[in-house]
RNA sequence: GCUUCUGUAGCUCAGUCGGUAGAGCAGAGGACUGAAAAUCCUCGUGUCGUUGGUUCGAUUCCGACCGGAAGCA
């Protein structure tokens, strides 16, 4: 049974490298209590590859893990950033590299566990960010405003002027990624295109196995999705929010936060909570959907069926042993 | 009971001066290299409430009926 998982990953060239179990899933699906037990099974910690639950006094909006929940399994990466901090994929590989060589120097297993699918791919692929890349808040709000003011076409061309490549592959509409690609131009001097060759050379750090927890059909997922936000709203959600307001008023990063955004008309008197309740639940649901399609695209990925979840973890559990050995 | 408004996609609503219709949201799929819980792309046939009439042709005009809303009694 379990024989058809293993021709999935790869043995090869683990000499040097740090044997990484890697544990997805959208929102809801139940992951934080599959790593927890892996952990307590083979002696593991777990850290967190989640952008947002990074931050401190957003504990119960990000779904971070209370004490029950980790079952005294140590976490890292959790609640350790000021929201008013900005935060990206750079920060987070950096921190996590540090942190997973810190654990495995101890010869402890880390557990690698979260739902943003852009950090734990940058990870594991090892993709470099250097420092002159960092951004430029100034750079950005001008190409916005001329965007605003002469039309998403008119910076489009301006990319496509000088990383050619990039441009066609972009649509002129995402605004976000024709202003970066801009912007590594203007202070690397580098186009995206180089950029991103010259970022996928370094070797690769871990031998990781990747599994992802799914629901199916798609609402059961949902409805779970839903029963986790009423949860959220019984343990606090609308005091830590009013908490979060009134604390920090300039959070980049954090702001973007699913929960409070969506409770922000109810604090301003500008809609019932319940309205707000609701779009709160849908913008979750929306979040699930698009996390899902980003772990669809590795095709290596073992999923799993969380109907199951006793058995779900006892199979996790064999694989990841075997690895070990 | 009378008057007025209203009944079109799962939801909110456009529209057709009569030639069987389209947006937003939802839903589905996709992209993704420094904001990623972000950003963006693609996908729209539904007895146009029911039933008669006028017409070559009605979802559109007229009548009746059945829902819903407001006002007057």
């Amino acid at each position: 049974m379990f024989s058809t998982f293993s021709t999935e990953f790869s043995t090869q060239n683990t000499m040097n490298k740090i044997f990484l179990p890697v544990i997805t899933g959208p929102t809801a699906s139940g992951k934080t209590a599959l790593a927890v037990e892996l952990a307590l099974q083979i002696g593991g910690e777990v850290v967190s590859a989640d952008s947002m639950q990074v931050y401190r006094d957003m504990a119960i909006a990000t779904a971070q893990p209370t004490e029950d929940d980790k079952r005294g399994v140590p976490h890292h990466l959790i609640g350790f950033l000021d929201p008013r901090e900005p935060f990206s994929v750079a920060n987070y590989t950096k921190l996590a590299e540090q942190t997973i060589a810190e654990i495995n120097g101890r010869g402890v297993v880390p557990i690698l566990c979260g739902g943003t699918g852009l950090y734990i791919d940058s990870l594991l692929s090892g993709m470099s960010f250097a420092e002159e890349y960092a951004f430029d808040e100034k750079f950005r709000a001008e190409l916005r405003r001329e965007a605003a003011e002469f039309g998403n076409h008119h910076v489009w061309k301006k990319l496509l002027a000088v990383d050619e490549e990039y441009a066609l592959a972009l649509h002129e509409n995402n605004l976000n990624r024709v202003i970066r690609a801009l912007e590594l131009v203007h202070h690397s001097k580098m186009t995206a295109t180089e950029v991103r060759k010259k970022s996928l050379t370094n070797t690769q750090k871990y031998e990781f196995v990747k599994f992802a927890v799914n629901f199916a059909p798609r609402e059961i997922l949902y409805e779970r999705v839903n029963e986790r936000v009423r949860l959220m709203f019984q343990s606090g959600l609308l005091q830590e929010a009013e908490q979060f307001f009134e604390k920090y008023e300039n959070a980049p990063t954090a702001a973007q936060a699913i929960g409070y955004k969506e409770l922000k008309p109810y604090f301003l008197g500008n809609s019932s909570l319940e309205t707000c309740s609701l779009n709160l639940m849908q913008a979750t649901r929306n979040y699930a959907k698009k996390q899902l399609t980003w772990f669809r695209r590795d095709k290596c990925t073992v999923w799993l069926e969380s109907e199951k979840t006793i058995e779900m973890c006892g199979k996790v559990t064999q694989i990841v042993v075997s690895k070990i050995g």
